[in-house]
DNA sequence: TGTACATCAGTGAACGCGCGTTCACTGATGTAC
DNA sequence: TGTACATCAGTGAACGCGCGTTCACTGATGTAC
């Protein structure tokens, strides 16, 4: 028992175990696969602490999910700022960030499907705030292709859900079936969102006007 | 306590509590979210029979839950047969197709997400077989539009995947996050899948050679 | 027609377990005098 | 510089609970003679 006790954290320094149990319940969260499946003792002995110290830095179990899928979400944000450094042309922006988007739910699929797909009767605050946060991404991009010239002149907000439905349902599939034939990912990616946008353009054309020819070149491609 | 004792059953219809076990289990899994969250001597209470009742009619709770998956996805062939019905152009075969899906999903979310989300590192031979079935459906819907001439005559393999992804995106997003602007359901599956056959379509013609008319025309009616 | 019997659907009590959480505590650390 | 003390991170034992599952059983039903 208790064959590597942890060194007690000094006076001010509380954080450092708080820290250390949102990393550890991250990745037992990964593991397991479901919030019911990792218990407050697996995360205690995986830390090398006891129980009720963990409810020294988190309220309760809940408290400390909640605090993990914030952390998971916060960390998209770097690797989708990163994608789209650099990136200058509205369309190719919206396609490096749906890339960066897959790519991140592929690199953290347990944590993606555990803030993604829980259903909401009862909406956290957390879960609102990160959708609002990530769609408000999304209707930008849009915007910019609006304000571009690129995109017919009307309401974003149904494109971005279009948009999110399709990414997320590239990303969700691929994490919960990954033995299907998908093929190299990023290609699949490429086509899905390529044909996506074109296609949603050329719908909200005035009837039978073909695309820009910018958007077409760039589908195609 | 017991306040309503079931009837035994007769002598040969075992059957009978059965049936009732997977269809009060069907419930409780709609109503609590997920397998974990209902309990055997929950089951038992619903039906009006104690605990040990349940095993004479499945050997555990895991046989239990995937026997209820196994009928919730059997129950998706009948709308969709009735969606396809009458229903001969390929192209609007392939949007009813969808339509009836994503209705589907709608009518049993949490069936749908336990059946659709759950990661498979151990697949289970029924998912494999539940997944199957409903994409060669799919493929075979893609199949009958190369044969008519509409899509490149390729392999429908990688079509049938991008759709699939689609029509999954709405499905679960729009059932883990109904307070987002969807607007009209029915309108956002119309636009979503016209947008992407189209485009879909459009990036497999030989570069910079536009629509087949037919298909044009059936994107932006 | 009446009785003994085999069948088997369902019962009630119990098993061992791991859960989230609480409580009074310990004992190393930093600080005040 | 040395001692008494307040702080507070972490402990160990216990709580009540519901879980999946097992076991020996009961007693109504249908059948054989």
């Amino acid at each position: 028992m208790c064959p590597a006790r942890r060194q007690r954290s000094a006076r001010g320094s509380g954080a450092d175990l708080r820290a250390e149990i949102l990393s550890v319940t991250k990745e037992l969260l990964a593991e397991k696969g479901s919030a019911e499946a990792v218990s407050i003792r697996m995360i205690a002995k995986a830390v090398g602490v006891t129980a009720p110290s963990i409810y020294r830095h988190f309220a309760d179990k809940d408290v400390l999910i909640e605090a993990v899928c914030a952390e998971v979400f916060a960390e998209l944000e770097a690797p989708l700022a990163a994608a789209l450094e650099g990136v200058e042309a509205p369309l190719d922006r919206l396609l490096a960030a749906a890339h960066a988007y897959v790519r991140f739910a592929l690199a953290h699929p347990e944590n993606y499907r555990i803030s993604m797909m829980q259903i909401s009767d009862s909406v956290t605050a957390l879960d609102m705030v990160l959708s609002a946060a990530a769609f408000q991404k999304l209707v930008e991009l849009i915007g910019d292709c609006i304000a571009a010239g690129i995109f017919p002149d009307e309401d974003p907000v149904p494109m971005a859900l279009e948009a999110w439905s399709a990414v997320h349902g590239m990303a969700a599939l691929m994490v919960a079936k990954p033995y299907l034939p998908w093929g190299d990912q990023d290609a699949f990616v490429d086509r899905l969102i390529r044909g996506s946008v074109a296609g949603a353009c050329l719908i909200r054309r005035p009837s039978g006007e073909p695309l820009p020819p910018d958007v077409l070149a760039w589908a195609v491609r």
